[in-house]
DNA sequence: ACTTGTGAACAGGTTCACAGCA
DNA sequence: TGCTGTGAACCTGTTCACAAGT
């Protein structure tokens, strides 16, 4: 597998942190909200309520983007949301392609998120043949072998895999050959890619999983003791504990928010995670 | 707002860092993987690799949990499997309940990952009448009416919202106020929630938007400047670059994942920790 | 020999608290 | 007066490197 270790070249160390980058998205939607409500201006206190952060954090984050507030006043709405945009490389026209449309496919093919944030499927891709044609979000699902092609033709950098896990590396291969540098993967296996390409990942499990892990301890809380129990067992049980053979996959991500006042979310991180 | 700052500096505990419990799930994946070779044991070494973590982390991550790895050795898969799966909380069965059967409920529905993790769908609930008894995934969709009922019968106390972004904080209220006290979200929208109840967020947008970011990066980088050219531009267009995404969120779908996450700004997880 | 387990250095991110400016 | 912008403290998480076992 891909060791690629350089994760960030120091060089480029003028960026912008990840964790500002990973929660850009999260002020641009409240920021559209307000847009679209014509509010004109909005305060660090008011937009980080909104976004479900803090607002000491908001404004850390906005100064990494530059001075676009002003004192006494706070944040004019249209400008910022520009400004994000633009940091984000919304401005601009990133063609998608989905493949591997299966439930999930064609959940993102219909998603509504994708038009109104500058992406474009610029097509639906999956492996059986019998799929073919078949119109999936109001436009034609096309078979694998045309994904070279579909890629080159729309000059596509941005891929969405969203097939089995058996068949998501063979998919990552193909795309990152083609030209794709850029991968959102819904697979839940551990992608290899060469440096350079970006690997993001989403896994549904994961995340319940997380859940679990503090329901079960609220849950123990609440008895009052923490006997984990189970010692003994553990060597019996260990053999069969588990079963099927996929899921999960990294991600992290948590919000929390709270009713009264205060309230923070939380951090998340970004990851990608370099082959 | 800063009244009552009473920190928290001494609450930490024994318990284990967040970052370290977003991993398990990915470490759990690559055990079972190797359960199923039926190969043994393990290195952390071998192991990181399958998880796509570098070992260090990985020993460190372990070490929270006990000594469990034999030096000179290695780790025992099964008995990592097991002493995983416990501290995950999967041990025991987990009911959970899908608000909004539209694509991405249905998906989500369909997912194997979750039977094999311990999770069982107790009922999918939808608000449309005509969907109810609509069987998906086989099993009927029960109507929103039902949803206390539902919770209460099936001792459910977590939840998967797939709604559309405008019915999320309502199916949440509902969802808690029946008694659920974790939450994964899949609409984009921020949740209020009272405190004890942890919500995660999962947003499908947001991780193409920070993809594009990188993106956008990679290919000024190659042109050789940084120059973020329009600059002068931005005055100009800040004006009406507004409407850009009108069409708004309706749909919901969506994940984001990434590292780590959850932790209190301020009073938030009430810490946790058995003694 | 070989690999775990971990103190300690390091890095990155969050929060505080206040100076600076409209 | 009110709110932004930010240095500095603080805290969480990552990486190093080696002592401790087997």
């Amino acid at each position: 597998m891909a060791t690629g270790r350089t994760h960030r070249p120091a060089t480029r160390s003028r960026g912008i942190p990840e964790a500002t980058v990973a929660r850009l998205p999260l002020y641009l939607r409240a920021l559209t909200a307000l847009s679209e409500r014509s509010v004109p201006t909005v305060s660090s206190e008011e937009l980080a309520a909104a976004a479900g952060v803090n607002s000491a954090k908001l404004r850390k984050d906005f100064s990494y983007l530059g001075s676009y507030g002003t004192r006494g006043v706070g944040y004019d709405v249209e400008y910022l949301v520009y400004q994000i945009s633009r940091e984000l490389g919304l401005t601009q026209d990133w063609p998608v392609v989905i493949v591997g449309i299966g439930n999930l496919g064609a959940a993102l093919a219909n998603y509504g998120g994708f038009a109104s944030r500058g992406f474009r499927v610029a097509a639906l891709i999956d492996a059986d043949p019998n799929m073919a044609g078949t119109p999936v979000a109001g436009m034609p699902v096309q078979h694998t072998d045309e994904l070279e092609k579909i890629i080159a033709d729309n000059g596509v950098s941005i891929g969405v895999i969203s097939t089995p896990a058996g068949a998501a590396q063979q998919v990552c291969d193909r795309l990152v050959a083609a030209g794709v540098t850029s991968i959102l993967n819904f697979a839940p296996t551990v992608l290899s890619v060469p440096d350079g390409v970006d690997v993001r990942k989403v896994d549904l499990s994961i995340e319940l999983q997380i859940l679990a892990f503090h329901e079960q301890r609220k849950a123990g809380e609440e008895a009052g003791a923490e006997a984990v129990v189970a010692d003994a067992v553990a060597e019996a049980a260990a053999a069969d504990v588990t079963a099927a053979g996929s899921a999960a996959e990294a991600a992290p991500t948590a919000a929390r928010a709270e009713n009264t006042d205060r309230k923070g979310p939380d951090g998340d991180v970004p990851a990608v995670m370099p082959a």
